[in-house]
This record gives C-alpha cells, structure tokens and sequence, in this order.
DNA sequence: CTCCGTACTGTACATTAGTACACTATCGAC
DNA sequence: GTCGATAGTGTACTAATGTACAGTACGGAG
C-alpha cells in the first residue's frame, strides 16, 4: 500500500472524505467530479490501480461497492458502528430532590450504550456515580458506575437506589412487615430502616440492572 | 423514533446490519432481497416510513443514498472514527489458541459502547466473560463481562487477561526477579507462577479497562 | 528509439437502482 | 361500515452507475 501514487493516494483520501462527509461511497463520476475529471474513466482507472494494489475492495460492479481496506492489519470491513441501535442514556450528577428525576437539570453527561447493557430495555434507565463502600460486597465500589432502571417498584431482594430523607443511596431492598429495610453490602454497616410514620420521605428512583468499573 | 412499527425496526435493523457488512448502504433491491419482497416497491415504502420518520436520513434519489440519523440530536452516523462516537467492541467466546486474538471464530458477538467505556481508545479492545470466582476481591465476579485492551505489555500491578498453557485466565500481573506471578484477589487461591524455562506457553493478551455486570 | 506505466479525454452501452402507478389485503379507529 | 396507516405484489420507466473501447500525452527503463 505505500506503492501509491501521489495521484492515487490523492483518490484514496478523496474516497475516505467522501465516506466521512456522506456516509456511503462515491460513484466513479462522483470522484471525477471532484477531480474535475471530465471523463468517469479517468476515476475508473484510478479505483481499478487502487484496488490492485489492495487499498480499497470493490464489490463486483455494485454501485458505490467501494471498501478501505485500511488500518494498520488491513481489514477488509471499517467498523462500521452499529448493529443493534444504541441507547442514550443520561448520567446523573447531584440529584435535586424537587425536581423530575430525569430532569435536564441532574444530567451530567450522557452515554450512548449498547441494548446489551439495558437487558433491552430501551428507555427509562439512568446512570449514576457510586459514592462509598456501602455496596462492597456485591461488588459496587466507590466510583462505579450503575445503570439503573427507574421505577418506583422492587422485588424484595433487588439492589435499588432509593432517595431517604433528600439523600440518594444504593442498598439492597428489603419490605418487611413494618418497616422498609435497606441493607447495605458490608458488613460493617448497619442497615437503614424506614418506617412510614416517619416524617422522612422516601421514594424508590429504581432498580440497578447493571454495574460499570473503569479499572 | 420510538414510533417505528416492528417492521419498520426490522427494516432499520438490516440497513444498519448491511452497512456493517458490507461498508456502503443496501439498495431498495438489497432490502427487498433481505426480506424476501417480491417487489422492490416494498422496499421503497419501509424506506420512506423510516425517512419520514427521521430515523434515516437520504441523499436525494442517489443509489444507496441512505443515512442513518441515530442519536439523540439525529446527527449523521458516518463510518469514520470520531471522538464520542460509539465504538465496536468484539465479544469473544471460546478462544482457540492458534487462531488470531480477534479473529472471526472468536467472536461471539459485537457490542456497540460509548468510547467512554474503553476510555477514549478506539480500538484493539475486545470482551471476555469471566469464568471463577478468582478475581472477587478485585470486584470481577463470576459471568462478569470485562473489557480489555488488546495488548502483550502490561506493567506489574494491572490485572490483564493472559493465555497460560492454552488456557486464559484474568489475574493480577506481576513481573518478578525468576518469574512471572499471576495473582488472584481471592486469598483461597494461591497465585500462577511461570517461569520462561517452563514449556509452557504464556502470553499475555491485555490488561483489564473496564468491568461490566448484568445485576 | 520502443515499450510500459501513469494520467487523462470522449463516447457509448449495459446494468443497477430509484421511482411511479395500479392494485390487494389486514387492522384498528371513528 | 368507511377511512387511514401498514404491508405487500407486479410492472414499467427513467436516472444513476459501472465498464468497455479508442485515443492523447508524458516520462522513465531497456
């Protein structure tokens, strides 16, 4: 690939910006055009020099059938992104508790993830920042990031983050005959228990689904 | 774009699948052979439901001339690497030990992810479920995905994913004076140790980024 | 000098591909 | 029931596109 041309590399980059601008390949009248060609065959020529010497891959005569072969191990396929469609999902930073929970307001950032990561579900799933240690032992540490299902039901059992008394927390969520028990994943910690006559509020924002660590 | 039918979803899918294939957009005939229509008109009518419902984006009546608008703000997805655009990931299964890391028999599937996730790099990073319980101190737990930089250099203290003897397992790295220590974060299991007199193979495939688990 | 590879022009043709029109059928809303 | 949206079949026409062939010109290798 470093026998190009000027010329051809000149084409190659052409090919490239095109895809980059366009999102699919050029026709050979779209090169000469940009080359101010006035014949198709002078781009032909150049597209057949370029795929004989395996910068590109052309798919039989296909219109646009033009493929880079590039990158350092000369993969025939870009990554071309996208199989499945991804879901956006915003982050929370510091939840104010007047407001929506989704509310622009909360969002610091938002991530585009795979269905993979949601289990399918295409919306109503939210990031947040774990902060403490509370969930050690269920393998959520301080600074992970977890995906969260909102829903203001849980199954007893399920990990939930849950807004007490203005604060947001992440335990595991425990109904139980008189109380509501929220207990943390460490065993130096002792659980939160809520009682509705309390004045406190309390309201589950949802349920984790999914857990992410930057190592 | 949440109110595509199940077929028009369909119909995107297959767009965004055969630009992954091939690395330029289907014609009307190339959806219509997909699904099997007896008419390209078909073809056409998905086509225009999904344009008019902004899911897709067309260049004027140019062949192939088909955009994907995904997105949060509908913008062009454009092959090309770009920062915040979401990056390939390959999720490998079984690794056969002749085979190229990354080569297609490995590959379970492919994840789309935010480059936040592979922390800005774009490539070379590929998937792993973890088997064991070796790594739990480390917060990897059994079925966990994990994310790795493809890579044979690791400096001592990263847990990296390495094959030893044919087989590949996710440790602590640690280079010492005679041999190479492999250490688990679970104080039941003693650590690997190689040494390079050792017939046995040890090479080491990447060091963990990232951790993934489905709650 | 000739020969060959590169770099084009110009014309023509066959195939590929987008579009239009007519028609059938199902389903849910009104 | 009627209407509109959805999901198709089938045919035909036109535009877009790849390719072939016949030239011109230049420059280096033999």
């Amino acid at each position: 690939m470093t026998d190009l041309t000027d010329r051809q590399r000149e084409v190659l980059t052409f090919i490239r910006h095109f895809l980059h601008e366009h999102g699919y390949p050029p026709t050979m009248r779209d090169i000469a055009a940009g080359f101010g060609f006035r014949s198709t065959n002078a781009a032909a020529a150049h597209v057949s020099a370029l795929e004989k010497k395996g910068a590109i891959r052309r798919d039989g005569s296909r219109s646009r059938g033009i493929v880079l072969c590039d990158g350092p191990n000369r993969s025939n396929i870009i990554p071309f992104p996208r199989m499945e469609e991804p879901v956006s999902i915003p982050i929370l930073g510091a939840i104010s508790a007047g407001l929506p929970l989704l509310s622009e307001e909360n969002v610091d950032e938002t991530l585009m993830v795979d269905p993979f990561f949601t289990g399918g579900r295409r919306d109503q799933v939210f990031g947040l920042v774990v902060s403490g240690e509370s969930m050690i032992d269920a393998g959520i540490k301080d600074g992970d990031y977890i995906f969260v299902r909102a829903t203001a039901e849980a199954q007893s059992g399920q990990i939930v983050v849950a807004m007490v008394d203005g604060e947001t927390t992440c335990k595991y969520y425990f109904p139980e005959r008189h109380h509501i028990r929220l207990q943390p994943a460490n065993s130096s910690m002792a659980p939160i228990l809520w009682y509705p006559e309390d004045a406190t509020d309390f309201q589950i924002l949802g349920v984790v689904i999914g857990v992410y660590r930057r190592v």
